[in-house]
DNA sequence: GTCTATAAGTTGATAGAC
DNA sequence: GTCTATCAACTTATAGAC
């Protein structure tokens, strides 16, 4: 307010992005099970007591690593324009967008599921919220619904019951590729079994 | 061999069966997370090194209540008639058996996934090979071959896309439910917009 | 804001009696 | 097979110097 190039708050030492940085690459390699503070502190380069001054405790952290992710869902939905391009290949995009999506939370997803606690703190705002059931679906409902607005699906389509499908084919991809092995089923014939539904009358 | 009555190996005291019982009680109500050898033996009711001897480590116990509940998942497709009643209703029947599967192991699926040496020891054997890409996918994907040899389903159907399809709606509606609120989009619905994709040529 | 030092409690696992 | 007793290592978290 007062002085230009005042900044607020925090100078950052960059403590906080390294820690959380830290945290991600733990639970990526190794699980929730092998994450601790003290390794967190180790890879990060930083005492453990910085931790709790940034995080409070440690399920704190976990917070703050779903809130760093989770927004990231939006953008998956946002490059997606209904009524241009071709349809299919709109479809196709959307799957493969949704699926690295998922691949990349997967292992913050387990760390949630994982303890009830951390899965309380985010029943009311959180995981549940973003990509829960109502607004998990939603911005992937309102995509359908824009290109049956623009004529290019059935009037009488169900958009939550599309997005769920797309939802659940991409996170079931995600989930096969996660456990090693070919995935079954490639993007493109998935659409295919998916277009008429979406389209016939 | 010798003696009719003789039992052959562990007389069992049941000790062995409340610790299962018990580990599988945490897992559903704290999550891994929570789970320690400590306390199972105080639920089961055993001393804790009883757990050692049975089940060698904390991640034997963990792999042993995998491998008594994956089985079950043959169960859901074994319970489906290919050709008979109708098409509709046995698809809505199997999403609703999978939604049913997926909840009940959630937990478990939580507890793979959140240790990487633990995911390490079912690469060959375990959830990889029984949920996983391969052969998780064949009991389904055996339904809807059967249901397209009954010429039920167009003759050229991706069978283990449809399978992947159905697998993923399923599973996507046991995680939204799991993180509370209405699911969106009922199963008939969901039904409803594949069933074109499956039939129409 | 970041550190060092420390503490109280819990962890998975073993030894040995019965 | 099941127990009691025991362990060293590790856990999260705090206090206080800088």
């Amino acid at each position: 307010m007062t002085d230009s190039g005042r900044r607020r708050g925090r100078p950052s030492t960059g403590v906080r992005e390294a820690v959380l940085a830290a945290t991600e690459e733990i639970l990526a390699e190794a699980g929730v099970a092998r994450l601790s503070t003290k390794e967190i502190a180790r890879r990060a380069g930083v005492a453990e007591s910085s931790i709790f001054y940034h995080f409070t405790d440690r399920l704190g952290l976990l917070q703050a690593v779903v809130a760093l992710h989770l927004p990231r869902f939006k953008d998956v939905a946002e490059g997606l324009r209904a009524g241009e391009g071709e349809l299919r290949g709109n479809l196709v995009a959307l799957v493969e967008a949704l699926e690295a999506f998922y691949t990349r939370i997967a292992p913050i997803l387990a760390a949630v599921q994982s303890d009830a606690e951390l899965r309380a703190r985010f029943a009311t705002r959180g995981a549940g919220e973003v990509i829960g059931p109502r607004r998990g679906v939603a911005p992937i409902a309102a995509y359908f619904a824009a290109e049956r607005e623009a004529g290019r699906l059935r009037a009488d389509l169900d958009v939550e019951s599309a997005a769920l499908l797309v939802m659940g084919a991409a996170h079931q991809r995600a989930v096969f590729a996660g456990l090693g092995g070919p995935v079954p089923g490639a993007v493109g014939e998935i659409v295919d079994v998916l277009i008429p539904g979406l389209t016939a009358g």
